[in-house]
DNA sequence: AATGAGGGCAACCGCTCCATT
DNA sequence: GAATGGAGCGGTTGCCCTCAT
């Protein structure tokens, strides 16, 4: 909503009949674009005086804004760790990754990206990744594409395909009752097309001829495990692309967690919208560590073939791999560790 | 060179949460 | 317990810039 600078100064849309200080104070309200000079003083008095109450930070710094509009500012532009230009690719992946975990909690996903900002993310996320996903959903979807999953070739490679695409639409729905559950945008509904298209194109969990192999039911989900290269999503050494690729991560795991996990444990709606966000946060940081997960990363954190040592770890270790048995921080480290992000 | 479309991004809006009174 | 105000969050808007025509 950039409005030219200095143009809305709300006095010129009143008269003085208005006598109230608080009315004068709306009445010189600017609004629109920061000039350099608010910038300047903003940042000056930021610097001096620390971070305190916003509105007194707007009078006292001889700002004509709304203590919000000061916030925003500063959090958004001014603050000097904020890192500016454009998203590397690691930071691509992590948001992806974040996202899948955190939908569209974008303060939350802020404050895994040192330097970022949650109004970036989520311009980000607005503009280029769901333009993204549109577009690997239409390209998938068209028939030529070289993914079609009916071509022979295709066919050949999916074994037990008929079983992913019933698991997938398992995971699209239990995505779509996450989803509503927790009040997520249409983003995350993209989001979950895409994963039905990526789960489309791992043949390798069907074929897993492992009895009792929970392919894609809540519990697997949570656990599978994708590895990235250059060119997009490795599994058991077949690499598909997801968004067109290019999205780096040589060698290393993607762990796309359960949405679920988010909803599961909070099956107090109350949490949902709003008060949610400290519950998650708060529920990730005591959930026990998943020790599947670790071994997978711990262990085998380079080698494409530990993905299924740790599918068949956890399932010979009889372990429903409850979601609340996930450990949000201890992922959280693990993606720092192989994003290096700076 | 002119212009229209689309994308990127800064900033506002409305809402909820939380602390204080 | 209710009211109030500040802070923070996600959604949305609309201006500016770039690019295609």
């Amino acid at each position: 909503m950039r409005k030219p600078i200095g143009g809305a100064i709300k006095a010129e849309q009143n008269n003085s009949s208005n006598n109230s200080s608080s009315s004068l104070m709306m009445m010189k309200m600017r609004k629109g674009l920061w000039s350099p000079e608010e910038d300047e003083k903003l940042m000056k008095y930021m610097l001096n005086n620390g971070q305190g109450c916003w509105s007194d930070i707007a009078r006292n710094a001889g700002l004509q804004r709304c203590g919000k509009s000061c916030r925003l500012r500063w959090i958004n532009y001014l603050r000097p760790d904020v890192k500016r230009g454009a998203f590397s690719p690691q930071e691509e992946q992590l948001i992806l990754h974040l996202h899948s975990l955190l939908g569209n909690r974008w303060s939350q996903i802020a404050t895994r990206l040192p330097g970022r900002t949650d109004n970036e993310i989520k311009n980000f996320w607005n503009s280029t990744v769901k333009k993204r996903l549109k577009k690997s959903t239409s390209d998938s979807s068209s028939p030529n594409t070289s993914h079609d999953s009916s071509s022979p070739d295709h066919r050949d490679i999916m074994g037990g395909r008929t079983s992913m695409q019933d698991s997938s639409n398992h995971v699209m729905a239990m995505y779509m009752d996450a989803t509503q559950r927790s009040s997520l945008s249409s983003s995350s509904f993209l989001q979950a097309m895409n994963m039905n298209q990526m789960m489309e194109r791992f043949p390798l969990m069907g074929d897993h001829d492992v009895p009792n192999m929970p392919i894609l039911n809540a519990s697997c989900y949570g656990s599978t495990q994708v590895g990235m290269d250059g060119n997009g999503i490795s599994y058991h050494g077949c690499t598909y692309e997801i968004f067109g690729g290019n999205l780096g991560l040589e060698d290393e795991f993607f762990n796309i967690p359960p949405l679920e996990n988010m909803t599961t444990n909070n099956q107090d709606t109350k949490s949902e919208n709003h008060n949610d966000r400290t519950s998650i946060t708060n529920n990730m940081n005591n959930v026990n560590t998943n020790h599947c997960y670790n071994n997978i990363i711990n262990n085998n954190k380079h080698q494409i073939h530990a993905i299924t040592d740790g599918f068949e770890n956890c399932w010979e270790a009889g372990d429903e791999l409850k979601v609340e048995e996930w450990d949000f921080e201890e992922l959280m480290r693990e993606s720092s560790s192989f994003t290096s992000l700076g």
